[in-house]
DNA sequence: TTAGGGTTAG
C-alpha cells in the first residue's frame, strides 16, 4: 500500500526526468547506471519509461540486455512489442523480430497497429525468401491496415528486396494515397532493380501529380539516369533538383558528379565538386571515379594525393574507382603501384580491390599477373572468378576460360556476368556443344537472361555456325540495345548473307537506334564478304557524312576489301592514296590479299613492298605472298620471302581443324595420323579422291615446285587437317546429316575446291567456319561464291 | 550519394 503511494505520487515528476536522462544518454554504461536508479524509484514497470530504455538499448546495440529488460516486464503493451520488433530487424536479427511478432500474435490480445506491421515487414525482408513478408501484407490486409501509408510503403519495399517488381508495382498502384516517402519508394526500388526507364516514368508521374518532391527523390533518379543514354533527362533533373533547391544536398551533389562523369561531361562534373564547400570522402571518390573513366588520369591521381596529404584514410572505394586509370597501355607501373600501396595500406585482401587490379592486368594482357593475385585471394568472390575467367576469354585462352568455369561451378552459381563471358569463350572456339549446354543451364536453373546474356547467346549461336537459332533468339528478344543489333548484323556476315545484314541495318535505323562504328564495321564486313560494292560504297559514305563517325583504320581497310575482292583494284589503291590517314599493315595486307585472288602481280609487289617497311609481324601476309610467288613459278622471290619469315624469327601459326561428334570435340593437324581411326579416315580420303578426279578436280598442290625446302614441302604434300576433319566426319556421323567443321586459319584454295566436291559426292551440307568466315559447301557449291 | 566482374568489330 505504502509501495503504490510512493509510485503513484512520485511517478510524474521523476517519469519526465528519467525520460529525459535516457534520451540524453551518451554511453551504455550510463543507460545501465540510470536503469539501476528506475528501479530504485519504483518506475521498473513503467511502460513508458521502459520503453524509451529499450529503444535507448537497441540503439547502443545492446541486443541482450533489451531482450531482457522486456522479458521482466509482466504485460508489456502494443508499443514496447513495436519496439522489440524494430529493434531486432535493425540489428540484424529479423528472426528474433518475426518470431516476437508471432508471439505477440499467438499469446495476447494485443492488436498490431501500423507500426507493427511495418517494422515487421522490414524484419521479413532479411529472410531468404519472402514467405514471411507475403503472410504479413495478407494479415495486415485482413487488419484493414494494409493499405496505409507505411504498411504500404513496407511492403512496396519488401517485394523490391525480393526483386518481385510487378508485385511491388500492383500493391502501389493499388494504394488509395500516395505520399512522398511511397513514391521514393517506388523509384529506389525501381533503380535497385535496374527498371530504369520506369523509373523515370514513374518520377514523371510524382511530378504530374504534384507530389512534393525531396532531395532523396532527386538523389535516387541520378544513378537511373546514368544507366541511360540520354542526358537530356538528367539535365532536367538537375534543373529540377536547382529549382527546389536541393543542390546543396550532398547526395544530389555527389550523384550529379557521378552522373556528368559517366556521360562523359567531366568539367561539369569538376565544377560541380569545386562547388561543394568541405567535400566528404565519398564526393572525392565520386569525382576520383568520374576523371578515371574519362581517361584525366593525372587529375584523377593529383586528387588521390590530396586526400592522401589531408591525412583522411582513403576506402576501398576510392582505390578502386582510381585503380582502371592504369589500364591504358604503357600504365603497367602505375597499376603496380596502386597494388604496393594496397598492400602496405592493409587495402589488398579486400576482394573489389584484387577484382579491379586483376582486370586491369588482363587488359594490359598481364593474364599471368592476375592469375597470380586470384590465387593469393583469401576471400574468391564471384566477380574474381567472373575477372579472371573474362581475363582469359579476352586474351585468346579460351580452353583456360572453360576449365576455371568448370571449377567455379562447384562452388558457385553462374550469375549472368559469368554466363555472358563463358558464351563469349565459347563463341571465339567454335564450341557448339558446349555453348548449348550453357544455354541449357540457363533454362533449367532459370538463370537470369538479360539483354547480354541474349546478345552473347546471338553471337554464341552466329559464330557456331547456327544462324537460324541466333535469329530466332534475336526475334523472341523484347528489348535490344546497339550491341544486339550488332551481333546480328556481323552474324549475317559471318555467314556471308550480306543481304539479310543489309535488311537489319535499315530496320535498326527506322527503329532509331544509333549505329556506332562497330555497327559500320559490321555492315561493312557483310558487304565484302557478300561482294555488295555499291551498297559498301555508299553506307561508309552515310558514316562519314551523315552519321560524323570518324573511320579507323579497320573500316578503310574493310572498304580496300570490298573493292579489291569485287577486282576493282585500281579504285582499291586510288582509295588508299585518298585516305586521311597512313594506311597500317591491315590495309595493305587486306589489298594483297585481293591481289591473290585475283592475280594482280604488279599491285602485289607494290603492297608487299609496303608491308615489309612496316616490318610487320604478322606472317600470314608473307605466306600469302611466298604462295602467290609460287604458282606464278617465280621461285627466286618466293625463297627471298621465306627467307625474310627465318630471319625475323617469325613463327608460322600450324593449321588445325576441329569438329564435334556427339559432343565430344576431335582435332585434326596437317597429316595428323594420331586419330584411332586414322585408317579409315585415310581410305575414305582415298575413295573420295578418286571420285572427285572423275568429276574433273585436279589437285592445286605445289608437290610439282621444285624450288620448295624439304621440310615445307613435306608439309605441302602432307593432306591439310580439314580434309582428315571431314573424312572423319562422313565416317562418324549418319547420312544426310550436316558437318561443321572449324579451321584455324583461312581455308585454302585446294581444299575449297576438293569439299565443293565432296559435298556433291556425299550429297552432304558441310559448313566450315575458317578464320575469316562461314563457308556453307552444298551440292558442289560455296555460300562464299569463291570470295573470301 | 561513391567502387569491382559482362555482350558486338578487328
Amino acid at each position: 500500500m505504502i509501495y503504490r503511494d510512493v509510485c503513484s505520487l512520485g511517478a510524474p515528476g521523476s517519469r519526465n526526468l528519467f525520460l529525459s536522462i535516457v534520451n540524453n544518454a551518451s554511453a551504455l554504461s550510463q543507460l545501465i547506471q540510470t536503469h539501476a536508479q528506475i528501479i530504485v524509484n519504483g518506475l521498473q514497470y513503467d511502460l513508458a519509461t521502459v520503453t524509451k530504455l529499450t529503444q535507448k538499448l537497441f540503439d547502443f546495440r545492446a541486443i541482450q540486455q533489451a531482450r531482457h529488460l522486456f522479458f521482466t516486464i509482466p504485460s508489456p503493451d502494443i508499443f514496447l512489442f513495436n519496439v522489440l520488433i524494430r529493434g531486432f530487424s535493425s540489428n540484424a536479427s529479423p528472426l528474433s523480430s518475426i518470431s516476437l511478432y508471432a508471439d505477440m500474435r499467438r499469446n495476447t490480445h494485443l492488436r498490431p497497429d501500423n507500426f507493427t506491421y511495418s517494422f515487421a515487414l522490414m524484419a521479413a525482408s532479411g529472410f531468404p525468401d519472402e514467405k514471411y513478408g507475403m503472410l504479413l501484407h495478407a494479415q495486415s490486409i485482413v487488419d484493414g491496415s494494409g493499405f496505409e501509408l507505411f504498411v504500404g510503403s513496407a511492403v512496396v519495399d519488401l517485394y523490391f528486396k525480393f526483386s518481385l517488381v510487378e508485385l511491388a508495382r500492383k500493391v502501389f498502384d493499388r494504394m488509395p494515397e500516395r505520399d512522398t516517402v511511397l513514391w521514393n519508394t517506388m523509384i529506389t526500388g525501381l533503380v535497385r532493380n535496374c527498371c530504369y526507364g520506369d523509373s523515370i516514368e514513374v518520377f514523371r508521374d510524382m511530378v504530374a501529380e504534384r507530389v512534393q518532391l525531396d532531395s532523396t527523390t532527386v538523389a535516387t533518379l541520378l544513378p537511373a539516369v546514368a544507366e541511360m543514354p540520354e542526358l537530356k533527362v538528367g539535365m532536367g533533373i538537375q534543373g529540377l533538383g536547382l529549382k527546389l533547391g536541393f543542390h546543396y544536398d550532398p547526395y544530389v551533389m555527389t550523384g550529379l558528379i557521378s552522373l556528368y562523369s559517366k556521360c562523359g561531361q567531366i568539367n561539369t562534373a569538376r565544377s560541380l565538386f569545386r562547388q561543394i564547400n568541405k567535400p566528404d570522402l565519398i564526393a572525392y571518390n565520386a569525382m576520383i571515379s568520374g576523371f578515371t573513366c574519362n581517361r584525366e588520369t593525372e587529375s584523377a591521381v593529383r586528387l588521390f594525393r590530396e586526400i592522401l596529404a589531408s591525412g583522411e584514410r582513403v576506402g576501398s572505394s576510392t582505390i578502386v574507382g582510381l585503380i582502371p586509370v592504369s589500364s591504358p597501355y604503357g600504365h603497367l607501373h602505375l597499376t603496380c603501384s596502386f597494388q604496393g600501396f594496397c598492400i602496405k595500406s592493409g587495402i589488398i585482401p579486400n576482394p573489389s580491390v584484387s577484382t579491379a587490379l586483376m582486370t586491369v592486368y588482363n587488359r594490359l594482357n598481364e593474364v599471368d599477373l592476375a592469375r597470380q593475385l586470384f590465387d593469393e585471394s583469401p576471400e574468391k568472390t564471384l566477380a574474381a572468378w567472373n575477372a579472371m575467367i573474362s581475363g582469359y576469354t579476352h586474351n585468346g585462352l579460351t580452353d583456360k576460360a572453360i576449365s576455371l568455369f568448370q571449377e567455379m561451378m562447384t562452388e558457385f552459381t553462374p550469375n549472368p556476368v559469368t554466363i555472358t563471358t563463358i558464351l563469349s569463350a565459347c563463341a571465339q572456339l567454335g564450341a557448339l556443344s558446349f555453348g548449348k549446354w550453357v544455354h541449357d543451364l540457363v533454362k533449367s536453373k532459370n538463370l537470369e537472361l538479360n539483354i547480354y546474356v541474349s546478345t552473347a547467346l546471338i553471337d554464341m549461336y552466329a559464330k557456331c555456325g547456327n544462324i537460324l537459332e541466333a535469329r530466332q533468339l534475336f526475334d523472341s528478344m523484347i528489348e535490344k540495345n546497339t550491341v544486339t543489333w550488332n551481333a546480328m548484323i556481323s552474324g549475317y556476315g559471318l555467314h556471308g548473307y550480306g543481304h539479310e545484314a543489309l535488311k537489319l541495318f535499315h530496320e535498326m535505323l527506322h527503329l532509331g537506334f544509333h549505329p556506332t562504328g562497330v555497327t559500320f564495321l559490321s555492315i561493312l564486313y557483310a558487304c565484302s564478304h557478300a561482294g555488295l560494292v555499291r551498297e559498301g560504297d555508299e553506307i561508309f559514305h552515310t558514316m562519314v557524312n551523315n552519321y560524323r563517325i570518324e573511320p579507323i583504320t579497320e573500316h578503310y581497310a574493310c572498304m580496300v576489301d570490298i573493292l579489291g575482292r569485287a577486282g576493282k583494284l585500281e579504285e582499291a589503291l586510288e582509295f588508299i592514296r585518298r585516305m586521311p590517314v597512313e594506311p597500317g599493315p591491315a590495309v595493305w595486307g587486306t589489298l594483297l590479299g585481293a591481289c591473290v585472288i585475283h592475280k594482280n602481280m604488279n599491285i602485289a609487289d607494290m603492297a608487299s613492298k609496303k608491308l615489309f617497311e612496316m616490318d610487320s609481324e604478322s606472317v600470314g601476309y608473307y605466306v600469302l605472298l611466298s604462295n602467290m610467288y609460287s604458282v606464278d613459278r617465280n621461285f627466286p622471290k618466293a625463297a627471298l620471302i621465306r627467307e625474310v619469315v627465318k630471319k625475323r624469327k617469325l613463327a608460322k601459326t600450324p593449321g588445325c581443324t576441329l569438329i564435334e561428334v556427339n559432343g565430344t570435340p576431335h582435332v585434326f593437324v596437317s597429316g595428323d595420323r594420331s586419330h584411332s581411326h586414322t585408317t579409315a579416315i585415310y581410305a575414305m580420303l582415298e575413295k573420295l579422291t578418286g571420285k572427285m578426279r572423275e568429276l574433273g578436280y585436279h589437285s592445286e598442290t605445289v608437290t610439282s615446285l621444285h624450288d620448295v625446302e624439304e621440310e615445307e614441302k613435306e608439309l605441302m604434300v602432307n593432306v591439310h587437317s580439314e580434309k582428315l576433319a571431314i573424312a572423319f566426319g562422313l565416317i562418324a556421323t549418319e547420312p544426310n546429316t550436316e558437318i561443321r567443321i572449324i579451321k584455324n586459319l583461312r581455308v585454302c584454295l585446294d581444299c575449297h575446291t576438293a569439299t565443293k566436291f565432296i559435298s556433291k559426292i556425299t550429297e552432304r551440307v558441310i559448313i566450315v567456319r575458317d578464320a575469316n568466315r562461314f563457308h556453307h559447301f552444298k551440292d558442289g557449291v560455296c555460300s562464299c561464291g569463291d570470295y573470301w
